[in-house]
DNA sequence: ATGGCCTCGGTTCGAGGA
């Protein structure tokens, strides 16, 4: 079973590459993030076409997170259940037997702000949200647009990060908390190459010289990391026209 | 990384992303 995250930035703009992609990887799992749709506008039609059953929680411009599944998508969270969140950011639903939680955690802009501040509150939630989730759901996938970077191996230039957003220790103390739940991040689970990233600045012809974060991931419990049979970072849409500035990470389950 | 782009909404510029 191949489970799959990727932050289209604008499922408007990049549902052809999606469709392509998934017509050329058929997971059988996909969590997007970044739809930028409201729900009247999501391309249901398309995507049931291409073989996927899918759930959606989307708002005006910004955020929006969906879920695909070649099976049925049962118990839909949209939301936080106790905590009223404006922006949509996480679903969750239970997919073969497996809790996936998709999430799109905030960016955070810079750490003295207050998008920052809301960074690390969401955080705090969804440290909370996963240890209840844990509690029913042994085989239990989190995976989404985490905006941290986890360690230093997981960044082009660590000096030129260092202590910024999407590097900061508080923002890896969260990262490591959750960890501490009982997940494992699976793309470490195996050997990879140095210097493999998930997203590349739009700017700076940031891409071309691998200047890029490791932001976007697959976590797994003990139960399905122990099933995990690999996890790969693909960089092939990052190189066509008019790209997302991330790119898809697929991890394999027996 | 001095900055450099892309998307959206709503009108050609500001907000937000990362």
């Amino acid at each position: 079973m191949n489970i799959a995250t990727w932050n289209v930035n604008s499922l408007k703009v990049r549902l052809p590459h999606l469709l392509e992609w998934l017509g050329q990887n058929q997971p059988d799992i996909i969590a997007l993030q970044e739809t930028k749709l409201v729900d009247a506008q999501f391309p249901q039609e398309a995507i049931r076409d291409a073989g996927y059953n899918v759930v959606f929680s989307g708002q005006p411009t910004y955020n929006g997170v969906a879920l695909l599944a070649k099976h049925t998508i049962d118990d839909a969270e949209m939301a936080f259940p106790d905590w009223a969140d404006p922006q949509k950011r996480l679903i969750a639903a239970t997919i073969k037997g497996i809790r996936i939680i998709n999430v799109y955690v905030p960016n955070g802009a810079a750490v003295d702000s207050d998008k920052y501040q809301y960074k690390m509150a969401w955080l705090d939630q969804l440290h909370r949200y996963t240890a209840q989730q844990l509690k029913h759901h042994p085989r239990l996938i989190m995976l989404g647009d985490f905006n941290i970077a986890p360690k230093d191996e997981d960044v082009h230039d660590p000096a030129a990060w260092q202590g910024q957003v999407l590097v900061s220790p508080d923002e890896r103390k969260h990262f490591f908390a959750l960890l501490d739940l009982g997940l494992q991040d699976t793309f470490r689970l195996f050997d990879q190459p140095p210097k493999i990233y998930s997203w590349w600045d739009y700017r700076m012809l940031a891409f071309r010289r691998n200047h890029g974060l490791r932001i976007d991931h697959i976590l797994a419990s003990e139960a399905m990391a122990a099933t995990c049979q690999h996890c790969i970072i693909d960089k092939a849409p990052r190189k066509q026209e008019r790209p997302s500035d991330h790119t898809p990470v697929v991890a394999e389950f027996k």
